[in-house]
RNA sequence: GCCGAAGUGGCGGAACGGUAGACGCAGCGGAUUCAAAAUCCGCCGUACGAAAGUACGUGAGGGUUCGAGUCCCUCCUUCGGUACCA
């Protein structure tokens, strides 16, 4: 063996990366500790499922972001808090459970050890003396505590007839933003159908006004744009249309548009509306009925397809519109949604687009009460089309309406008349014929799960029975309508034992096969535990405060830790959370607030998506009909309804895709080629998965480039929130960094830094400090590399001060390299809490600087120059270059536009 | 349809309204080597040109400006979200 040829690297991570991992778990380096007088900082990653398939690519990419930010913070010298824990509570752990018969608990825990070596290899800055895990007991505790304080006042509460999403194949209920828009669970992708059963359900819509307000002080991204449609506020009047012939009865129908009110000519009702049969006339009632029959066996998804043709029943009555004493006919149409507003619309078939369609369909009148304001616009036909614009109230609005209406009156102000107008007529009841009403999309939340794998409601009722409900076949009734919460000194209610998991027909979930912890007898009597769980996202909603102090038995967390730590100043996840945790934890935060348990009532102030990381494939084609050829990739398939029958746009042949990986291709003239079979391939990025062989593992690219390079990499690939393809080829770049950050710091002179040598190291320390504060890490790590290559190349080694900053420098991106060359420099103690180089002001502002000079606004040269050098200076200078002389010659000067240290632009004619 | 984000070399991406393409990948050329890997140096938007250079160039079209990738208007495309919500 030739020792030379064979002599390992220098730089070799795989011994560097344990080495420091090991020092900063024993020594406890990253334990959160506030000290008074200093800065604090909370920064929070949204802690991980964790799932049997470990970490994928796209966590490290938030959580080096943070680590970043909690590294530098450090250096800064804040108190950080930077925690880490399990949100484990889920449906995959079961479903596994379910197939292989391990408890859940047992799969969790190892799931969870893999996650945490893998999360410790990569060298996050984690205090783990904090870790916490949604599942232990301990914590339980006090997200079922949570819950009894909701139940207390009065905001969790059970629904005994309420619709719910059921799902067949999970066995369980899910809440409206765990179902896709296409009808299916977001778990699994099963169909979802409508059932009625007793749920619990949390009342997040008391709080729907709150949760809008709190969005605006954030300092958040698109995301608050979601929540707010999300929680779909919209400010309208419901208006009561009496029943002819019903005496009593009366239609409530909320509108946004009650400037419309002289132009609605009929009325529809939601098939499930209570009065849709009760008003039916005798001959239509059968079809009526018919006609509900279909709509509730179609599921909301199918309903809820607006370019599906409108279709409805008449019921034979009419109602009375309140602003003109018109009979109007009533429908039930299924474009009506029962849930929403109050179930019931009036029609306006000039003014809305569906009550259009509709009227064109079934011959109803289309009357126009809305002229459009603009002189110019050209006149919309409402006999063709809806007009759906506010305007003015036209001719018929005036002649049509009892209230004080006048031509021309703005939409805006006809609403407000005639909401008033609508106040002051005796309704049924004498409550009026309609006042303002405000609705929201915003559901209350369903909070209980027919699942093994969640937290038990701390949940009782009595049992009515005779001897014991818990012997097989013995008959009792629950009374649910007596929900008794458990003391508070009885928490946790811990989950019993099962041997089968399965959810099982009885929607009162597996729990209720746990006879033994089902019932119990106090005082003689029996009762019976709530069977079912709470969805995942209980957990979640309060993780952040359990940081705060995770071992506490007596409270969840205590007001000093609050006020130490609270609220987290940095919040960084994903966007697919951006209503679902995120609403909800603002929730519970405001429940708290209210119940005087925290302070501020927003948790997160800052937060930060981390974008999508897809994987790289190159798609080309094989011919399916023929000679069975090799295609080139293209841009240009049709992919109609059947999946496999994939064509080629131009030549409309019959294709399947094929897909090469990274290392399979070859470059030549620019254009990427399968190296193996030659045919030209094209890029495709998309979501990693294992059919396209593109899922990138954090433990193998570890193991090949080190964790260091790993973190650089992923924040070198471009801007934190944008989605991005990964490169394995890139890695190697940084790699490259980092083997020459190395030499530079292992060859260093005691000399002096020349005057260029430390304009450069200052100004690299000023951009890195500046990108890290806005989370721009590509542009850091680029400014870094620049220093490295200027240090690289100068002769007799780096300056030791030189070295020293830029290991300082690279150290929140890279903390292992940084540690070692730390001490390779000479020092004996940690570089984690070293303080963030300084910057002299002097150096990092250039005396001479070279100046861009346009003629007539274009580039025609640059000149060096005093960078506050005056107009006449800069001039003269400009006009010392040849080229640029070459187009101001002959010619006379007629402007000049001078910014200092930036351009020159001479204007010649 | 509506809301949001984005369109810049072969690729990932840089550019306070001021010399477009920093930094990196890939590619090409060279040094080193017996040879290779690794490393180091150089080139690297398009067209014309031997070169100097000139023209063009940030999805399309228009506008504002001494000057536009950046600001304004219209449109196209992609991605994400969302929808009979009255």
């Amino acid at each position: 063996m030739d020792s030379e040829r064979d002599a390992p690297h220098p730089y070799d991570p795989a011994v560097v990366e344990p080495k420091w991992q090991h020092v900063w778990e024993e020594q406890k380096t990253f334990r959160a500790v506030r000290r008074p007088g200093h800065p604090k900082m909370y920064v929070l990653d949204m802690f991980p499922y964790p799932s049997g398939a470990g970490l994928h690519v796209g966590h490290p990419e938030g959580y080096t972001a943070t680590d970043i930010i909690a590294r530098y913070k450090r250096m800064r010298g804040f108190d950080v808090l930077h925690p880490m824990g399990w949100d484990a509570f889920g449906l995959p752990a079961e479903q596994y459970a379910i197939k292989t018969g391990v408890h859940p608990r047992a799969i969790t825990l190892k799931n969870i050890d893999n996650f945490r070596r893998q999360l410790k290899m990569l060298g996050f800055s984690y205090d783990w003396d904090r870790e916490v895990d949604t599942t232990d007991a301990g914590y339980v505790k006090w997200t079922q505590w949570i819950f009894l304080q909701l139940f207390k006042r009065g905001l969790a509460f059970q629904q005994s007839d309420m619709p719910v999403n059921w799902c067949p194949q999970l066995g369980t209920v899910l809440a409206n933003d765990e179902v896709t828009a296409d009808g299916r669970s977001e778990v699994g992708g099963f169909p979802i159908e409508k059932l009625r059963i007793r749920q619990w359900s949390l009342r997040i819509t008391q709080y729907a006004d709150r949760l809008l307000e709190g969005l605006e002080g954030l300092d958040w991204p698109e995301t608050k744009v979601k929540q707010a449609h999300w929680i779909g506020r919209s400010e309208g009047a419901n208006v009561e249309f009496a029943v002819d012939g019903h005496a009593g009865e009366t239609i409530t129908v909320f509108t946004t548009r009650v400037d419309t009110l002289a132009g609605a000519t009929y009325v529809v009702l939601a098939p499930e509306h209570a009065l849709a049969q009760k008003i039916c006339k005798a001959d239509h009632v059968v079809a009526v009925k018919a006609y509900a029959d279909i709509a509730n066996a179609k599921s909301d998804i199918v309903r809820s397809d607006a370019s599906r043709e409108k279709t409805g029943v008449p019921t034979g009555s009419f109602a009375i519109n309140p602003i003109n004493g018109d009979k109007v006919p009533v429908f039930v149409a299924d474009y009506v949604i029962g849930s929403y507003g109050s179930g019931a619309v009036m029609a306006v078939p000039a003014h809305d687009e569906r009550d259009h369609a509709f009227a064109l369909k079934y011959g109803l009148p289309i009357i126009r009460v809305v002229d459009d304001a603009k002189a110019d616009a050209k006149v919309v036909d409402v006999e063709k089309e809806a007009f759906t614009d506010d305007g003015v109230a036209s001719e018929a609005a005036v002649t049509r309406s009892r209230a004080p209406i006048t031509k021309g009156m703005p939409s805006e102000q006809v609403r407000r008349v005639v909401t008033d107008w609508l106040a002051s007529q005796p309704g049924v009841g004498g409550k009026g014929a309609g006042s303002s009403k405000i609705t929201y999309k915003l559901r209350d939340w369903v909070f209980s799960r027919q699942r093994y794998w969640g937290e038990p409601i701390p949940i009782f009722f009595p049992v009515e029975c005779e001897g014991d409900p818990r012997v097989p076949g013995a008959p009792f009734t629950i009374r649910y309508d007596q929900p008794i919460p458990v003391d508070e000194s009885e928490l946790p209610l811990v989950l019993p034992d099962l041997e089968d998991f399965k959810p099982g027909t009885d929607p009162a979930g597996p729990l209720a096969r746990a006879a033994d912890w089902r019932f119990f007898q106090r005082d003689g009597k029996w009762f019976a535990r709530e069977t079912n769980t709470m969805p995942q996202w209980a957990g979640s909603c309060w993780y952040y405060l359990r940081y705060l102090d995770p071992k506490n038995a007596v409270s969840g967390w205590t007001s000093e830790d609050y006020d130490a730590w609270m609220p987290v100043d940095l919040y960084v996840g994903g966007s697919e959370h951006a209503v679902l945790h995120l609403l909800y934890a603002r929730f519970w935060h405001k429940v708290l607030y209210d119940l005087g348990l925290v302070k501020g009532d927003e948790p997160f102030t800052k937060l930060v998506h981390q974008g999508l990381i897809l994987g790289t494939s190159y798609r080309y084609f094989r011919a399916l009909e023929g000679d069975k050829r090799l295609l080139a990739g293209s841009a240009k398939v049709l992919r109609p309804t059947d999946p496999p029958s994939i064509r080629l746009a131009e030549t409309k042949e019959l294709v399947e895709e094929l897909w090469a990986r990274e290392d399979e291709i070859a470059i030549r003239d620019n254009k990427t080629f399968h190296a193996a079979l030659g045919v030209e391939v094209m890029l495709v990025a998309e979501k990693m998965s294992k059919s396209r062989g593109n899922v990138v593992n954090p433990d193998d690219i570890v193991k090949s480039h080190g964790a260091d390079a790993l973190r650089l990499y992923e924040m070198f690939m471009g801007p934190l929130e944008a989605v991005k393809p990964w490169q394995t080829s890139a890695i190697e770049g940084v790699r490259r960094f980092l083997d020459r950050t190395w030499n530079v710091c292992t060859n260093v002179s005691d000399a002096a830094a020349s005057d260029e040598t430390r304009r450069l190291v200052h100004k690299t320390i000023e951009k890195v400090g500046e990108d890290i504060e806005h989370m721009r890490f590509n542009t850091a790590i680029s400014a870094m590399m620049i220093l490295v290559r200027h240090l690289g190349a100068l002769a007799g080694g780096t300056p030791r001060e030189s070295a020293k900053a830029l290991a300082l420098l690279v150290s929140p991106f890279a903390p292992h390299i940084g540690e070692e060359l730390w001490e390779r420099l000479g020092s004996k103690t940690l570089l984690a809490y070293e303080p963030w180089p300084e910057f002299d002001a002097a150096l990092v502002k250039d005396d001479v600087v070279e100046i861009g000079v346009q003629v007539n606004g274009k580039a025609r040269g640059s000149v060096q120059i005093a960078v506050d050098a005056d107009e006449e200076t800069a001039k003269a200078a400009a006009l010392g270059d040849a080229r640029v002389r070459t187009f101001t010659d002959g010619k006379t000067i007629k402007k000049v536009i001078y910014v200092k240290g930036r351009i020159l632009n001479l204007i010649v004619g």
